[in-house]
RNA sequence: GGGGGAAUUCCAGAGCGGUCAAAUGGGGCAGACUGUAAAUCUGUUGUCUUCGACUUCGGUGGUUCGAAUCCACCUUCCCCCA
């Protein structure tokens, strides 16, 4: 795992082929279809004849979740293990990757749910501070632990209480001594260098656009998204569709993308750095895959690994 | 050639004699994060070892107890008339 346009891709694949593996994307944006090239998902070629699963299975209009994600990838992942192959995760959506190897579940509480309609409905009317209050009779520790600002996990911390009659910080105690589901090794990529980061990410960014992202957003939107659709938070997407509208330029879409993909990778990098377990591989000015791949085998023999 | 306007901390942009190291937004940096996570939220952002001290608001002088704020000149940029 690492950031955007760190290199997960390339290396999950040398490594899928070193160890008779099968990889298992862990990115919540390339699940969905008729988004390869503004989420980077590996092209056939890429893939080069290792299966790939989770990537191009959802429907864009359809909202995918953590939770949904962990049900899908996880019988997914157990039948590799039963033919005896080896399961490669790769991904930079960091909540979906603890999520399936550490074995979290989730409290129930739909996204099309009426407690939440209701919920989002109070808080437009009455303002976040009156659910804080409301979530602190039942909750004070997630009151407590919670930003007044965070309207989103106010609610859900409320709507957690509301659907099961258990709190959410119960929930989060719980499910979080729970054992790990597999017994993985983590292998992080990541510039030593910021700057080279985003130099790369800026040379990326302007493949896409000649690769044809523009016409990518025009066909997905010619589908008839809804315009809330989970696919639409994607980076790239929201972008082009302003220059499809007429909002704004190329260029200026360009510039905003490529900004917002630098600051998505810094959180990437927030989210994976708390991690001890990760083994990271440091990139010195360009990508050097044989030398992440050496490293890597020997990470992986030296915890016995074959 | 004549007339007018502007120069502010990384950027944009407030401030228009003291309460200004200087609003606000952006960017940067750091952090959080459990059914939207490529999303969302938070902190911080002149220097120094804290109370505090010190150096900043194009440049140089001046007025004043006191200036980013007033005056003069200089430099650069913009606009208008020629």
């Amino acid at each position: 795992m690492g950031p955007t346009a760190c290199g997960k891709t390339t290396l999950g694949v040398l490594l899928a082929k070193r160890y008779n593996g099968e990889v298992v994307s862990v990115d919540s944006m390339q699940i969905y279809r008729g988004m390869t090239i503004g989420t980077a998902a590996p092209t056939e070629r890429e893939m080069d004849g290792v299966p790939h699963h989770m990537v191009a299975v959802a429907d864009p209009a359809e909202q995918w979740s953590a939770a949904r994600y962990v049900e899908t990838a996880v019988p997914i992942i157990d039948d590799i293990l039963a033919r005896g192959r080896l399961p490669v995760l790769v991904g930079g959506t960091g909540l979906w990757l603890d999520a399936v190897v550490k074995g979290r579940t989730f409290a129930p509480g739909s996204a099309g749910g009426e407690v939440r309609k209701t919920l989002q409905e109070r808080l437009k009317r009455e303002g976040a501070a009156v659910l804080l209050d409301e979530l602190r009779q039942a909750d004070p520790e997630a009151a407590d632990r919670l930003h007044p600002s965070d309207e989103k996990r106010i609610l859900r911390a409320l709507e957690v209480y509301l659907e099961t009659g258990k709190t959410i910080s119960a929930h989060n105690r719980e499910t979080q001594a729970l054992p790990p589901r597999y017994s993985a090794v983590w292998i992080g990529l990541q510039f030593a260098d910021r700057a080279d980061m985003r130099a790369l990410i800026g040379r990326r960014v302007d493949r896409m656009a000649e690769e044809g992202l523009l016409d990518e957003v025009r066909a997905l939107m010619s589908q008839g998204l809804p315009s809330g659709a989970t696919a639409l938070q994607a980076i790239g997407y929201k972008e082009f569709l302003g220059v499809l509208e007429g909002r704004s330029t190329t260029a200026e879409a360009l510039e905003e993308i490529k900004l917002r993909s630098c600051q998505y990778a810094k959180r990437q990098l927030t989210w994976l750095r708390r991690n001890p377990d990760i083994h990271w591989i440091f990139w010195e000015k360009e990508r050097d895959f044989a030398h992440a791949f050496q490293v890597s085998t020997g990470i992986l023999s030296a915890v016995g690994v074959s």
